[in-house]
RNA sequence: GCUUUAUAGUUUCCGCG
């Protein structure tokens, strides 16, 4: 309604506000009408760009229309980008499909475009996937020798995978790391490790980290409570849940 | 001059195998 609003007072939408728009309805999984409002934002004469483009491709490829995305992108012609390969990337790793990423990554490659932070964690998400940490230290290795520095989240990934393992020392250590590099973990990071702690009935260190997190400023979520009542509740703490 | 749009990570529950 505002979007029709805005076009009736006489002010029309440019690239952005039509991409926002396109955006928000793939984040909503309505697809089909980011993509009729794609078709139509050239009738009104305004062209796509590679950002209108890109998104309408993640969330086709968040929804497994991999097939959809290939032919849009013939469509319109766009030149690859590291984004339309990340969110291809990251459907083949969701589905641990993890010899279709390779090949991907490596067509990327060959074509000339630099995997950045974001593609080398997509890489390292999909190997603790399916367990190969030791392909996802191999890309660890890679993005870190291509002067690429690892994020919060590449190292929660980490923190993830030897939480599920039962590795709580190895989390702890990958965790610390992190801290030690300058980085400051964020509520994912805190959720992930207590997760680790709680399911391996280290309870005491649990609210540890929930006082920790709430030092460093960060406002526990509703994951974080989930979390932690789900630890109490499975070893019979029912009051403490409480 | 400023501002708006695209890609990665955490819990539970449920379904399927």
């Amino acid at each position: 309604k505002l979007f029709m609003r805005m076009q009736q007072h006489g002010i029309s939408p440019d690239v952005v506000a039509y991409t926002t728009f396109i955006d928000s309805l793939c984040k909503m999984s309505l697809l089909s009408e980011a993509v009729s409002l794609m078709f139509k934002m050239t009738q009104f004469g305004i062209s796509l760009d590679s950002v209108s483009v890109s998104s309408v491709i993640d969330g086709l490829c968040k929804v497994g229309k991999m097939d959809k995305a290939v032919s849009i992108l013939e469509i319109f012609n766009l030149p690859p980008n590291i984004y339309v390969y990340n969110s291809f990337i990251s459907k083949f790793c969701a589905d641990g499909n993890m010899a279709a990423a390779f090949n991907s990554f490596h067509e990327m490659s060959e074509l000339g475009l630099c995997a950045d932070c974001f593609l080398y964690t997509t890489m390292m998400s999909g190997y603790c996937k399916i367990r190969e940490i030791n392909m996802a230290c191999c890309f660890l290795g890679k993005m870190i020798k291509g002067g690429i520095e690892p994020s919060v989240t590449t190292y929660t990934i980490l923190v993830d995978y030897y939480c599920k393992s039962r590795e709580v020392e190895n989390a702890e250590y990958i965790f610390q790391k992190m801290i030690s590099e300058g980085l400051v973990p964020d509520l994912v990071a805190y959720n992930t490790l207590m997760d680790g702690y709680g399911k391996q009935g280290f309870l005491h260190k649990a609210f540890g980290l929930l006082d920790m997190m709430k030092s460093a400023g960060h406002s526990p979520d509703n994951i974080t409570y989930n979390t932690i009542i789900h630890s109490l509740m499975v070893r019979g703490f029912v009051t403490e849940a409480k």
